[in-house]
DNA sequence: CATGAATGAGGCTTCATTCAT
DNA sequence: GATGAATGAAGCCTCATTCAT
């Protein structure tokens, strides 16, 4: 997975359409059969446009699948910063927050499995995309533990044991199954307000 | 990926050899380039046999690859169990379990990011493995919550929960950069087992 | 020889005669070599295309070999039977039909060592292809003894008994050395007609 | 196919029974597999003997098929000579001998289709063979037809035609199936003698 | 802009043959 | 004599990418 000269996609109304129509292919096939099975013949098959034209819009394979990991990236966030909008106390944030990620999966869960493979695939992008995800959590725990709301631990460990909640629950729950009932997601706020421990 | 006949491999004590030979090779080189990436002529160079001999032992990429998850997936079940034996508090014991997760993860990181892949390469065997550890897990939440020493939520959520906690903080913290001192470890099994929030 | 997905052929004008120039060259080099020795690669270097040129209109070499043996098959009926065509008595349409197939091997002599060796690559092609044709022949002799032209015999077994005529002797004269005058013709025809013996 | 040193057979009593025990398991493999899907794993293992110990017998697998080919040519020349002795009239040999290459094959199916096989395998190898079988029963017809029994015609192109009839029929109902009764000989014999045509 | 036929490097796998024991 | 593990050349096939139309 290098790098290598972006194509010059076509700057038309209907270059616009074209290239919309593969991303959203490419998106499905990603989704389904994961970087290495997913084949630019059946993306540009299911986009209805010819073998050749895929080259038009993008360089590589590689190159799509990045694009549609940023566009992610960048959606996750947005919804993430949405969810939290409007909100008192940290405690709601972080139950919101977690809400708000996990409804994002129900939305995208084809695409969380392309980040996921990702991850593998790419380990340089995984830290450089959790990473970033964490800091935006760590600073809102500390702030919260400067406030005397949360016990003060670590908040960068504690981001990642916050992501890695949401990414198995998730995984188990909603991208497998779906059935993620709102009872459960209260015993999930609850584990992470409150502990294990009664008392 | 679909099965193959299964080759006889040589009964021989040198034949033993040679087959860990393999193993090893495979194993490092699966971890460090993934299913996909993985050649079985960097495999049978690194185990300085020919790539012929390679197919004495296995018939095919696949069956390596799985055996290779079959293994960890014992060991690591082992290396779990070890860490909870002779421990009296529910508590103590999460606490050494997910001690005893990461330090598995310590020894076996490479191993570790296979099982990751064949997450995605075979979704089902996802489901079966994580789905196995997590009965586990849920168990013994399920005594402590009868007990009255533990909060009672769903379990098997609860379960899924820690095993993300252990898999993020574990692909950040071991797997990736080595870095999980007791200190961290401390934080991390105080948040499990308190919370977030304080008192 | 068991099946696989059919490649959807190219099309177009040019397609056309890509696969023309490809079946063309399995023809030879399947003439010439067999089934076993034949080379993909050797058919794509002598048709001027790449190599996976060939897997665009054939999905293996099976494939490809089965269709040249379905393709003789059909010419090789049409010619017999074009043979035929206007003629009185049985015995002159015997023996215009065993010309018709020796001028047909004459013309293709290397196809037709592709349908031997599918006799032996192949058995139940093989009763299924000579079945089909000893069938034609028994019914034409069943009518000439019906009419008291032919002495009444076992008609399926005489037509077996034919086609080994021209395989042999077709084998002998035509393909391997093409040395078959038409003097040689008239003294088969005769023994067919007569039989051996004087009188 | 082309020639090699000839390994040095170990020549003890044990010796000779070993290669016995290939030259058969070989002779059942080849006639069920043909010289190319046949396997010297598949011929050791039938014969219970270690892969190697073959190359002490064999140099090559070429040179058992080629041995095995010899070996089956040797008994049907003999099989063919017994059929004839003691006989008077010429027809009475030709159909004597037919009865007999019938009667062999049905002893032999399995060695005759290797015997086919060869045919296209190793076209010098066919001439050869049947070039050498085809003089034996020139030079009797030849004889016939100087007593004035048999019609005067190119006595190779009719001992060809002799053997088609043969090789077809024999195919069809003494290999494939097993269904040649005696009146279907009868009706072959006086195909052959007295021809297609009634008086 | 779009098309789709063509390319060819490179991977997996087989199996006749060799060789150390 | 026998064994069976080891070898590696060679073949089939895939598929990302290019290119002529």
């Amino acid at each position: 997975m290098e790098s290598r000269p972006i194509r010059a996609s076509p700057k038309t109304e209907r270059g616009e359409r074209t290239r919309l129509k593969i991303i959203r292919a490419a998106e499905k096939v990603f989704g389904e059969r994961g970087f290495y099975e997913a084949r630019i013949s059946e993306i540009t098959r299911q986009s209805g446009v010819a073998l050749g034209t895929f080259y038009l819009y993008f360089s590589s394979k590689e190159e799509i699948f990045r694009a549609l990991v940023e566009t992610l990236n960048h959606d996750l966030r947005r919804s993430l910063a949405e969810g939290v909008r409007g909100l008192k106390t940290r405690s709601e944030i972080e139950a919101k927050g977690l809400r708000a990620f996990l409804h994002f999966l129900q939305r995208h869960r084809k695409l969380y499995r392309i980040v996921k493979q990702a991850e593998i695939v790419d380990p340089p992008l995984f830290q450089w995309y959790y990473q970033r995800i964490a800091e935006g959590y760590a600073r809102g725990l500390q702030e919260a533990m400067n406030k005397g709301e949360f016990r003060r631990r670590d908040p960068e460990l504690i981001a990642f044991a916050l992501m890695g909640i949401g990414d198995f629950v998730g995984m188990r729950y909603v991208t497998l199954e779906d059935q993620l009932s709102e009872a459960r997601l209260d015993d999930l706020v609850d584990f992470i307000l409150h502990g294990l421990v009664k008392r």
